[in-house]
DNA sequence: CGGAAACTTGAAAATTTTCAAGTCAGGTGG
DNA sequence: CCACCTGACTTGAAAATTTTCAAGTTTCCG
């Protein structure tokens, strides 16, 4: 098993610079970076593609200040499976009773958190736990919505919700619909859904045809009607849509 | 959609009832009985078999004292989705960005903590929000192992998964082999695994012919080699065998 | 422009689900 | 104490879904 850790540290990127900044964030920035300038001093890494942190046993969590990072596990046989994905502000602690890595997949940067050994934050007050607590109450909550999916939904319904969720996270509002940039690989998306790449691209297809989402490129597509996309997964979407947007479009989601 | 909720409160039953108190449990119990008493007062709650406790939001986290609780989540369809299986000891906190529920599947009685709306408990110091820090980290693991079983195993390796499982968390050590009592239904199972009730009966019968597991009766079974059994399944097991077992059987799992 | 990698598509195999028909077990009433 | 009834479990066969293996295509880069 190949470890792509790079150590090297490069300038810590300004908020600003992240389209995302001003949605409801999964933490408070504030007391984040509060959380960073009490621990250890915060370390920031820069990874490539296919490169991994983290281990076995969690000491550590990180936040993504840039790029797509996945919270992947990888079974003896080869199998992957990845269980979370990480964007921009995003937080991320990897925690499994097996092996569970962050692995880049695009360039990405994040912020480094050191915990002690009872993996908790060096010099932590209520405030900085009650922050750790949120953190990894929200993971349970992507990751619970994620079970669900792949315990419950089929492939047309796992490949839409994760479309439509993409376009919530990271898509742009366009008058022709959303235009959502795809920084993942066949291989990634069939990892994250628990299929192969093959059923990922014929289901893919059948999107195309039904006119769901229209493919500039492999990586790059436009939904027309994310309702209509939405309409096609029982499920409320892990990423809801921002206020300002559930607002616009009528929706008093829980 | 039918609550059971029931109110009634008990007396608080002593911890040396429970014959898994000696193994290493997710939490430490004079922590959790600190956090009990500093919250408002501890509730304890009976339940009957369906009854269900929580909603959308979660505002509370229980402790089970007996019987079997479940974590989970029903599709507006009726899809159901088991997210976690709690036995005596463990601690959950149903999170879920849809509807998630602690559902009894035995009947079952469980301390009930109270939370203030910004989820973290009144009073709280800074030894509480690690120990709650600690639980939701927990809850992360045993839903991240079970999100990869979804994902990535077959039916086959899922039963072997779930009955080594529950063998290591409620089995007994009889010089014949392990024998375990299973107070789930065969539909509790297939919803556990993401399969359904028919699946899950084939591929006992599978366990059974290959003499993996003897069953006694649909609900009390035997397995007379863990380690055969264990070996079907590509993972380490969610609930690691206790220290003194993983020592006798020569094992150095991380 | 050429080549490698990623993506798509086809056909057969494997797995899982669906629907339907038994079989078994526990509880009730005669 | 036994027949019977109900619900849970098992099994069978066909249908649906997903995977596997094997070509093609397209896209991306040098």
């Amino acid at each position: 098993m190949v470890w792509g850790m790079q150590p090297s540290d490069v300038a810590l990127k300004r908020d600003d610079q992240h389209a995302n900044t001003d949605h409801d964030c999964n933490l408070c920035q504030a007391d984040l970076c509060r959380l960073l300038k009490q621990g250890r001093s915060p370390r920031v890494r820069s990874l490539n593609r296919g490169q991994r942190l983290g281990g076995p046993s969690c000491q550590k969590i990180w936040r993504i200040l840039s790029g797509l990072a996945a919270l992947c596990t990888t079974l003896p046989d080869g199998r992957r499976q990845i269980m979370c994905l990480s964007l921009a502000d995003d937080v991320i602690c990897p925690a499994s009773s097996g092996e569970a890595w962050i692995e880049a997949l695009t360039p990405t940067s994040l912020c480094e958190i050191e915990l002690d050994r009872h993996g908790t934050p060096n010099g932590a007050d209520a405030a900085l736990y009650a922050e750790l607590f949120r953190i990894a109450h929200d993971h349970v909550m992507s990751v619970s919505t994620h079970l669900v999916t792949l315990g419950r939904l089929d492939g047309m319904e796992r490949v839409c919700l994760f479309l439509a969720d993409m376009a919530w996270r990271s898509g742009q509002r366009t008058d022709g619909g959303w235009r959502v940039h795809l920084p993942l690989s066949r291989d990634d998306i069939a990892d994250y859904l628990g299929l192969n790449p093959e059923t990922v691209s014929r289901i893919l297809s059948r999107v195309k045809k039904a006119r769901l989402a229209t493919f500039l490129s492999p990586t790059d597509y436009l939904v027309p009607d994310i309702d209509a996309l939405q309409d096609r997964v029982p499920m409320v979407p892990p990423h809801q849509p921002r206020q300002s947007d559930r607002e616009e479009r009528g929706l008093h989601l829980v």
